[in-house]
DNA sequence: TGACAAGTACGACATCATGTCGCACTATAC
DNA sequence: GTATAGTGCGACATGATGTCGTACTTGTCA
């Protein structure tokens, strides 16, 4: 059950509907391509059949118009990808990377301690 | 300074160097390729050859056969496209797919207690 | 010095994912 | 029923990737 890599336009797919909770064909195309010279029908229209194949995004057709919504969480999509990020790179582990930028102080100091917090409320 | 993402024939040659500290060509295909059918040279000379060109590997070219090394570090590599991921997916913040790691409990015990003495160093 | 083995450089190609477009078809509104 | 909006999907251009072939270079050894 791993979760596929999404590409750029299709991540700004998801971004959307991640922020929006659902949302038509059409509000994610003014959202996503709000001044382009061509109609961009297709194309939306395209990568939800996309995403929908992948399993990314679930569609009530009730109305003509459907409604898209996700099915997988921007949490579980991220750290579905990093899983896969440890597993082709570090066996597994998060140690090293979190190591790393721990070391070059890439972690900002809230979420520092919002990690603290996390680890500690799972002892 | 964004790291960009390695294919699978390329990650196969880094983690080898990662393992190894450096290598030859050579040795390389002989790793990667045990049994093939066919040589193999040209396709590592090229994996070689795009590698260097993104910066991830250094040749010394004193011998004939030019002996490879990595330039930029396994954990560096992971931590940077980490980083990338945070970027896209969650505003740049790690904590949300931290969260859902634990949450799944798809960390180890010994992962987390070495998370916590980590951000314990560095108070 | 010449010939052979090993290695490098790199153009070329097939394949695949991606983003885009176009067009046929369907549903809805007036 | 005609116009308008939406869906379904084939098609294409592009770029990345993995592979192959070949020409060129370097080193070895008789």
């Amino acid at each position: 059950m791993t979760i596929p890599r999404l590409a750029n336009a299709e991540l700004a797919v998801m971004n959307r509907l991640w922020d929006e909770g659902s949302a038509t064909a059409r509000q994610l195309r003014e959202h996503i391509y709000p001044d382009a010279a061509r109609p961009m029908h297709g194309t939306i229209q395209r990568l939800l059949q996309r995403l929908e194949d992948k399993g990314f995004v679930c569609r009530n057709s009730d109305r003509a118009a459907h409604v898209f919504s996700p099915r997988i969480g921007r949490r579980a999509y991220a750290a579905g990808r990093l899983e896969s990020l440890a597993d082709r790179v570090t066996g597994g582990s998060f140690v090293p990377m979190i190591t790393h930028l721990l070391e070059e102080r890439r972690l900002s100091d809230a979420d520092m301690e919002h990690l603290r917090r996390l680890l500690e409320e799972e002892r």
